[in-house]
Parts: structure tokens; C-alpha cells; sequence
DNA sequence: TGTACATCAGTGAACGCGCGTTCACTGATGTAC
DNA sequence: TGTACATCAGTGAACGCGCGTTCACTGATGTAC
């Protein structure tokens, strides 16, 4: 038996996945109608209005989504990094892997961050900063475990996570082939800012 | 006397100012209409067809121009360096304040860059390919003129133009006080790449 | 130089379209007794 | 358990709006002689 109010759960979630199915590399989030969502949820136009307020309501708690299948992701590449060791290249497996699975939720976040609307703007920049909070704690902690210390780590950090998210955004595009080099380049541009920040650190400046 | 031609390519000009005019950090290009623009330059909506097919022919335009202010302002870095020595701080001080002067053009490459047209990724990656190209060049040549080499120059310049790029990104709206901030942030984000890069290739691997 | 004709940038009316939003409604689910 | 009433997710008709695009036009500029 179902109760209106799981009923009314599914329809908002149908109406969620239709927005995320309507993203691709051709439509941004910007560029979805109202009624072209409900129409692909299967529901009125004025339902809509049951659920959400306005378009935008829905992206941010698509935002919202996205910021916990960036936590998600960092706590596997933890556990991964714990089992295989390499950081880098653990990693960098890791979110290319996970970007298969929510491509269009990345999407959105990246798209977004440099979007047009100041809320989506502020939300998913406070999820990129946990982002970045939580690699320069893992990076102290790897740093300290094996006795190689950094320079600045909250820079490391920040221009990683940089250079992971636009590659990132390459890859969404890309074949499978196109993925390995991309893959490639990437943990040689981590290492190089990795032997760097460690270079500084060993100067002591 | 003015020659049909030359009012001609002043209404064009005045069509491609007044979408630019409309940009900002709560517009993008994708959101402009092709009325919306000649009402801006002052034209019926009819009469933009005499200058263009469609919008986006005018925002490739656009674009075009971007890689001409993105190729003068290497030219003008260049020249700083060669006067003032230190690559990196002029490079960064030379980037942010052509931003400043050209903040609705790079607006416009840094969105449509991960954007949703086609047309307008190919065309803006070219562009950051060519700039990125010339980074490499100049950065071969320094590291031999100083017998410093680097490991991979290309990704160093890869990685440099992500993080310039996206920090340029964010400077676009913040107070002076904040560029400056976002300044040495840069600065030393970018001296981190070019060190590790150094002592990679120093380890000969 | 003057005249007759060609070109063509800019126009205003008109079109059909999809949009967001309002409204009063329906009928199944939920609740009180 | 049965009954009477309340709630509320989902609906379909209707609205006014700005849009892109077409069309036949106007009148100044340009060209040929």
C-alpha cells in the first residue's frame, strides 16, 4: 500500500531524473523549460507546482545531489588509496570511474559553477570548497604518514581539484580511448604540482 | 562622406557591442535573444538579418575577437618579461588587468568553454590551444636561456592556463581587494607547477 | 555634370509557437468518530 | 468496522508575453551613360 506522501515522493523524484535525463552536452540546465520537464516526468505542467516553486528549486537540490556524490566519491577513493597505496593515480581512477555514473549530475555542477544564476554559483562553490577541504586534509595526513611535508597545502589542494574538475569536463565528451590519455595527463600534472609543493616545502620557503 | 559599406559595418559593430553590453555575471550568451540585442543597438529585429543568419553567428564573432585579445595579451606579457624578468608575477599582473578591459569578452570564452554549443567549445578550445602553444614556446625558451628544463613543458603550460583561466574566472566579479588576493594565490599556485617541473626533470624521469 | 536605373540596409506588420502561471476542478487517500 | 468530512496531488482550460522569422516596402546610396 502507498501513502499519498510516498506517492508524492516518487513524482518529485520522476521530476528530478526527468530534469537530469533532459542534460547532455547539447542542453544545459538553463535551457530546460518547465513544462518540458513535467512533460518528461509524465505529469501536468501546473503539477509542477506541487513540488517546486520554481525551475531553479529543483536544480539546487540537484546541486545538492551532486555535492554528496562528490563526498561519496572521495570517501571510496580513500578506501581505495588505503588498499592500493597510490594516491594519484587511485584518485584519478576513482572520479573518472564515478564520472561514468553521474555524468550528467557532473554536468550540471560544472556547467553551473560558472553558470549565470548567483545561487547555483554560491552552492556548488561550497561543495567544491568542501572538496577542496577535505584533499588538503587527506593530503596533511599522507604528507605527515610519510614524513614528506608540503608547501601550502591548501593551494595543492585548490589547483588540483581545478585541474581534476576541467579535465573532468573533457571527459565527459570523450571516448574510451580519449579517456586514458586524458587519465594520463592528469596524474602527471598532480605529481608535477605534488613533487613541486614538496621541492618548496624542502628549501624551506 | 560615409560609403554604404562603412554604416554597414557600423551597425554591425554596434550589434556585436550591444551583445557584449549584455553580458555579465548574471547573463550569458545563451540567454540573450536576437531581439533583445537589436533593440540594444538600436536597429529593428528585422534588420539583424542583414548582418547575420543567427545569434550565435554574432557570438562566434565574438570569439574571434577573444583570441585576438587573448594573442595581444601574450604579446604584451611577453614584452613585460623581457623588460621586468620575473615570468610568472608579470605574466599573472598583465593577465588580471586585461581582464579588467576585456571582462564581458573572456566572460564569454570562459562560459561557452564548457558550454552548450557545439560550435563554440571547438572554436574557444582552438583558441586556448593557441594560447596554450605559445605558453610552451616561451616556456622552452626561458628554461634554455636559464638552463633550467622542464619536465613536459606542455602539461606544465596545460595546467597553468587551467588554473589562470579559472581563477581569472573568479576575479571577473571580486573587489580589488579580493584580485589581489586571487593574485598571489596564482602566483604561487603557478611557481609550485613550474618547480615541480624543474626537479622532475632534474631526477632525469 | 545630370539623369535614369539598380542596389540594398533598414523597416513595420504579421504569423504561429512554447512559455510560465492562474484558476477552479476532481477524485483518491487520510482522519475523526 | 462503517460513515461523513477534510485534505491535497494532479488536472485542463485559459491568459498574456516575448520570441524567431517572413514578407513586401521605402528611400538613401551607388552606378552607368
Amino acid at each position: 500500500m502507498t501513502t499519498r506522501a510516498e506517492q508524492k515522493m516518487r513524482t518529485r523524484r520522476a521530476l528530478m531524473d526527468a530534469a537530469l535525463a533532459l542534460l547532455s552536452a547539447e542542453r544545459g540546465f538553463g535551457s530546460l523549460s518547465l513544462r518540458e520537464v513535467a512533460r518528461e516526468a509524465g505529469i501536468a505542467p501546473t503539477s509542477f507546482y506541487r513540488h517546486f516553486n520554481e525551475l531553479d528549486e529543483l536544480g539546487l537540490e540537484l546541486v545538492d545531489e551532486g555535492g554528496v556524490a562528490l563526498r561519496q566519491l572521495m570517501r571510496q577513493a580513500r578506501k581505495r588509496i588505503a588498499r592500493d597505496g597510490s594516491a594519484i593515480s587511485t584518485s584519478v581512477d576513482t572520479f573518472m570511474e564515478y564520472l561514468g555514473n553521474n555524468a550528467n549530475l557532473f554536468r550540471l555542477m560544472l556547467r553551473e559553477s560558472t553558470g549565470v544564476s548567483k545561487p547555483f554559483r554560491t552552492a556548488i562553490r561550497a561543495e567544491i570548497d568542501h572538496f577542496v577541504a577535505e584533499l588538503e586534509a587527506d593530503l596533511k595526513r599522507i604528507a605527515e604518514e610519510r614524513d614528506r611535508p608540503l608547501y601550502s597545502s591548501r593551494l595543492v589542494a585548490e589547483a588540483m581539484v581545478t585541474l581534476v574538475f576541467n579535465q573532468g569536463a573533457e571527459a565527459l565528451d570523450a571516448t574510451s580511448a580519449e579517456k586514458e590519455v586524458l587519465k594520463d595527463k592528469l596524474k602527471a600534472e598532480l605529481r608535477i604540482i605534488l613533487v613541486g609543493s614538496r621541492a618548496i616545502a624542502d628549501r624551506g620557503n
